[in-house]
DNA sequence: TCACAAAAATGAATAGCATTCATTTTCGAA
DNA sequence: TTCGAAAATGAATGCTATTCATTTTTGTGA
């Protein structure tokens, strides 16, 4: 009897995740396609082959779907992120594949990635919502690198790495956006070198080798005087 | 009888104009503090002094009315910044000049920047919009600094200002934005230095004082050594 | 000052879409 | 095969941008 309840229940159960990942698909296209404004949850439902009061069953409203598509795609984000970066060493290296790879991500999702720019962002109320933990998760990985390199003496000890976070992220999305609507072909591999390699040259610490130097210099030119003098 | 018709229509424009600018303020007022899809017409009629039918005699539709206010904005902004940068002369200088003033700008208004990076750079038609135009005057500003700064030797002469561009005004607005959804307060002119130093610490030509100081000191160890040798 | 035609303003009517909910269909246990 | 619960449906609702037939205002000439 639990057993056969137990069965019943997973093949419901089945049936039911089945049919809320096939409404996630088609939302997922339809708002990529159209932006969020655009779409309408007729059309949702169509592509979804489900009827339209069938949505609200399984997502709140509209917005709660939209919400749901990029919770989705962003973890999947983060989830490779995370698998990928800790097999690096230098801060340096961390941070051009982080760059990279946000490029790369932003450049093959652009829509998406529009989308939780557009929509969710910049939403009154982002700072309460799981987007942004998402997001400290995903940007962690950057702080902890700097902080890291700044441990070592890799990086300038007097850097923020808050600011470096907000530095990387805005200038990455920045190059990205201006390649989109340029409908520009961008070189992903060489605008991530330049843009890290110039994010690492403002975060490299002082040179003292010139003061050394300097100072080696100094111990030899008296030590020419002395000699000179003895000659 | 010409003079007539003449007086009278400036009167009549006169009045058209004032109109069109009350219903300008009431609608800035209410996307602002709404945002574009809150807001609705009946709202911004409401506080202009005019009927829902009267707003679509001078704008053609609610987005044209978003574009006029955000087109004003910006306007007044660029006329600012053009006026005030000539002023400074080395490139560090303007660059440490146009972050500060983006910075300040878009925390003092930040709604209606909001609404900008909202409802116009992600349009669709962004490329083709006045906007491309309007916002290609707001930086050519810093690409001419940074190509005069290049010229000049001040910069090095491998950076891209596109490149810089994008991690100037990408920097910028990530800093203001992570500052106003964590609803923390921000040191504008503290989070400008920083930035503008870091970039500019990024873009210092690489130095051959470290070379030729190396010389020197090859120089003087082959003359020690052989004063040395002398005695 | 008045009449009148052109221009401007009005707000009721229209249309499109998110959301709700009364009804129908499906499903699984007995 | 039957029945009750769960799921799905799509017509009805409500909200808002936009249109347009009607009303009001404006300026001119007598």
């Amino acid at each position: 009897m639990t057993r056969g309840t137990a069965t019943a229940e997973a093949r419901a159960n089945g049936a039911q995740a089945a049919r809320q990942a096939a409404i996630l698909v088609a939302a997922r296209t339809v708002f990529s396609e159209m932006g969020y404004e655009q779409a309408s949850i007729i059309e949702i439902a169509g592509r979804a082959g489900v009827a339209e009061g069938t949505i609200y069953k399984y997502f709140r409203n509209k917005r709660d779907l939209l919400y749901q598509v990029v919770k989705d795609f962003y973890t999947g984000i983060i989830e490779g992120l995370e698998d990928e970066v800790h097999l690096l060493e230098s801060a340096a290296d961390r941070l051009r594949f982080i760059v990279w790879r946000h490029l790369k991500v932003f450049m093959k999702d652009a829509r998406i990635c529009l989308l939780f720019i557009r929509e969710i962002r910049t939403d009154d109320d982002y700072a309460r919502s799981v987007f942004r933990d998402l997001n400290r998760r995903y940007t962690a990985c950057l702080v902890e690198t700097v902080e890291r390199g700044i441990a070592t003496g890799e990086l300038r000890a007097d850097a923020d790495p808050h600011l470096v976070r907000a530095m990387v992220y805005g200038s990455v999305e920045h190059v990205a956006w201006n390649a989109i609507v340029g409908g520009r072909r961008l070189d992903i591999d060489a605008a991530a070198r330049m843009l890290a390699d110039t994010l690492l040259a403002g975060l490299k610490p002082p040179e003292n080798e010139t003061a050394s130097l300097g100072a080696t210099v100094d111990r030899l030119e008296t030590l020419v005087a002395r000699l000179d003098k003895a000659l």
